[in-house]
DNA sequence: GCTTAGCACTCTCGCGAGGAGAGTGCTAAC
DNA sequence: GTTAGCACTCTCCTCGCGAGAGTGCTAAGC
């Protein structure tokens, strides 16, 4: 009944049943791909490195502690497990985790009480900030790590209207609105002082120039204008011109990410040490490096995850990320995903991340 | 030079000479209290229960520790100290640093690099909003704790100018700007598409009617023409008043609180456990229970301490909030303040907040 | 009557020993 | 190729012990 929200990772997801996959080390066979797996999942569920008994008993496949032993030094010489120090049991790597994610995950339909969750969270409303606020909101109340959805530039926004104030003085507050009600504003201070006529003159003479055009046409022929024939033009529109150009520049840096439930990243043992997590906060709050990195992400199709060093971050080292666009009409509106420890359930995480998308996209697709 | 950015705390500064001063538990003298503060000033800069020994030498009144002893145990009696356990030195209780505070604090002017730090960051820029998220951010990086600004409603901001934006189907954006270029902003449904011509002529109206009234009034106003003359009025008038009620409802919640340097307080031992971190953070993004309690620092005048459990707050039951109000011509603009440890130096603490919030207000009032 | 030295006592903290438990690698037998 | 057995290793917990810091109390001193 919502198949369509399962997401379609069949190529990358089926667990080869006789190829042999190449790895750094060389060629892996089922049966140690089998082991890998079931300690990974192990491993995931509860955090401790897993013995050889434990396995044993885990693989279902009746073999001895022995055995499996052999299998263990194996995946460790082909650097996807090790153990944290020689009388302990094994943990996955960053290549194991890879590896895991790449060819040996078995995503499942997400659970019907989630589903609903995030149905009835990411209802249409109207309001496109809220829902983007919603999603983020909803990605870490339901994978109980931070949530993360990024706003991009809107590249191909539309100018709709312009509109000046006066203010106090000569300072005038100059207000854009684009797209579907994104508003832009920003206090202007003038040489001269403009009457409410004059600045109303001057917001119909731009609002009627370049109503409907894209943001960026707009920007360019601003530039262009007002080189070419400053001298010629009446001085009022030169002067709104000006102040036009200069409320698009805040509009430029609009592009943002919305982060939620951070705090949930406390409870996670393994990245409890206050170094650590402040660091982590401090990103947080500072958000350029979780931009970058989102940003990065734009151009992947479907599911992408960062795991442990792989995001370039060292204080992201402990940490994954699950992304994947949001996009409508096949045209990318942004970027959205979860960050948590390493040690994450992928199985589970994947779809929430991507079902959460779709219906985000849904739900911002209604607004005509 | 700067002498007017030192406080006047002159009343409750002075620690008296020979007056005793009534506690819960009876009188104290003079010398009691001497112990007292220079214990609370050892505890305060190194963090560690003060012994009798300790506080001998600290105190310089050339007495043995034997009778420091008999004095800490007084203070203990009196609720003023405590110890940790049975053969600790004392630490200061809730009741012994507000003693502290109100009667025994020797408030030094601020170093002239804070003082330099503040006054460059608080320059007056045009940009009410920057401003005070510059305040906050320089609250916590000069005292190396979290700072908190509050942005009160505006109760007494002036309708300045309404401006109607017709969006794809029956929306409409709504813009109000009011007081110094506060721009909220709604999307509105209507029940009829509007022409932009239609639009125009309704903000026109509204914004001749209301112009330079205050907000509450014209909040009032429009309940009442709306109820009185719904039946005899120009439908499209009708409808933009409603239009004004609704933007209006989100300009009412406007009112919130600036929280920079959050980390900071990771970085004291006495609150680094995840537990009470987690539940401080949760706060700081909820930011309901600090907003209630920055509000009642609105009423009072000068410093404003909460130490401990004094603010109410269980999560807060470690910590101290310092705060005062900012103001333009006698009226509240605002509060800000800082949170951190309850063993924080309130003598260092307190000028900076008193500072911050002159240097802000000063900066806010240059714009006419 | 305040001050002080002396003393027994208490509590924390750090260290090392010792034992339980989990898990390993290796070897030899199946 | 698989397995049982075995010696070994490493962590973790607990316990005991001693050092150190600090206390309260008592009795003597000014």
């Amino acid at each position: 009944m919502c198949g369509h929200l399962f997401i379609d990772v069949s190529e990358q997801t089926r667990a080869n049943d006789s190829r042999r996959i190449p790895t750094k080390a060389g060629e892996i066979n089922e049966r140690a791909l089998h082991f890998l797996k079931a300690l990974i999942e192990r491993h995931i569920r509860d955090g401790q490195p897993v013995g050889s008994r434990t396995l044993a008993k885990d693989a279902g496949l009746d073999l001895s502690p022995a055995t499996v032993r052999n299998v263990m030094a194996d995946l460790e010489d082909m650097g996807l497990v090790s153990s944290p120090h020689t009388s302990s049991g094994r943990v996955p790597t960053v290549s194991g985790y890879r590896l895991f994610v790449d060819s040996l995950l078995t995503v499942s339909p997400m659970e019907q009480d989630d589903v609903n969750v995030l149905r009835s969270g990411l209802e249409f409303n109207g309001d496109p900030k809220a829902l983007i606020e919603t999603a983020s909101r909803l990605l870490s109340g339901v994978t109980h790590m931070a949530g993360l959805v990024m706003v991009p530039r809107h590249e191909r926004d539309v100018f709709r209207q312009i509109e000046f104030v006066s203010l106090s003085g000569t300072r005038v507050l100059a207000i854009l609105v684009t797209g579907e009600g994104e508003v832009h504003n920003r206090v202007i201070y003038t040489d001269k002082a403009c009457s409410p006529a004059q600045l109303q003159q001057a917001s119909n003479f731009l609002t009627e120039m370049f109503t409907g055009q894209d943001i960026n046409t707009v920007r360019r022929r601003l530039v262009d204008d007002l080189k070419r024939t400053h001298r010629h033009m009446d001085q009022l529109m030169a002067r709104a011109m000006e102040m036009a150009q200069r409320v698009m520049e805040t509009a430029e840096h609009r592009d943002d990410v919305l982060i939620a439930g951070q705090t949930n990243l406390m409870e996670f043992e393994e990245l409890a040490t206050m170094e650590r997590l402040k660091s982590l906060f401090d990103a947080f709050t500072e958000k350029r490096q979780i931009l970058d990195l989102l940003d990065r992400c734009i151009e992947a199709d479907g599911v992408q995850i960062f795991i442990g060093y792989e995001s370039g971050y060292e204080l992201l080292d402990d940490c994954s990320l699950v992304t994947t666009t949001y996009r409508v009409e096949n045209e990318v509106l942004g970027v959205l995903g979860v960050i948590g420890p390493t040690r994450m359930d992928y199985q589970r995480v994947i779809p929430v991340v991507d079902v959460t998308a779709k219906l985000l996209a849904a739900a911002l697709r209604q607004q005509p």
